[in-house]
DNA sequence: GCATTAACAGCCG
DNA sequence: CGGCTGTTAATGC
């Protein structure tokens, strides 16, 4: 169990909830370290949880039979997910993946449930989310026959710092090292360095040491299109 | 061939 | 010193 005053740190959506509201989300709720690697859950898991992630980097996504890795979606800090599982009850069609050493938080089935017949503001936050994840992923079936490395790059930290999915966050500034951005966007670390540095030459990203500053966010949405 | 993996030296925190 | 980066060499599809 989580304090009224933690949940709202870590949950930007909270802060539309009342006193009740708050009240049942945090007590269903609870925060747990996952180290480098280690996977949230795997794919057919029963994992009766809403997952936010309040630090590091966490990849939703599946491993196929010859080991190939797809990426769905990939998430930092302020990033909630897997409610598509949680409102369906059934086992997760993807796996979650901490990318390097990450805190989550927790939500039971049952605070879930109880703020999506309850509250407004959540089920407001849920409809937001929703749709953004659509629109996301419509962009996600281009992905593999339409983008050059470069184009994949971009696109990948573009959602990483998707204004509807992180509205509280002004940052432009994201700890990820090139080989977990490889890892996100399904490429080499080489290819990924090499991408990086190419958008860096376009003054549209500024690329850090275990991390990267966003100059111009429309652009690489947009770029390679 | 091309791309991924391995390997390694430099470097920054 | 450990982890990240940039490059090159080896390996695999």
């Amino acid at each position: 169990m989580i304090s009224a005053e933690r949940l709202r740190q870590i949950a930007f959506w909270a802060r539309e909830l009342n006193d009740t509201e708050i009240e049942h989300a945090r007590r269903g709720m609870v925060e747990k370290e996952f180290a480098k690697g280690e996977y949230l859950c795997h794919r057919g898991d029963r994992f009766d949880h809403w997952v936010g992630v309040v630090h590091g980097v966490v990849k939703v996504g599946t491993m196929s039979s010859t080991g190939k890795s797809t990426t769905f979606a990939g998430c930092r800090n302020g990033s909630w997910l897997g409610e598509g599982s949680v409102v369906k009850d059934e086992p997760r069609r993807y796996d979650l993946v901490a990318l390097r050493d990450s805190r989550v938080a927790l939500m039971n089935r049952a605070a879930f449930f109880w703020l999506f017949d309850n509250s407004a503001a959540f089920n407001r936050f849920l409809i937001h989310q929703f749709n953004e994840r659509i629109s996301q992923f419509i962009g996600l079936v281009e992905y593999d026959r339409m983008l050059d490395i470069p184009s994949r790059v971009a696109r990948n930290i573009a959602w990483l710092f998707n204004p509807v999915l992180y509205p509280q966050d002004k940052a432009t500034h994201l700890d990820i090292t090139q080989e977990e951005l490889g890892l996100l966007a399904g490429l080499s670390r080489q290819h990924t360095n090499e991408a990086l540095k190419l958008l860096e030459s376009k003054g549209l990203l500024r690329v850090e040491r275990g991390g990267v500053t966003v100059l111009d966010l429309p652009a690489l949405a947009g770029y390679g299109e």
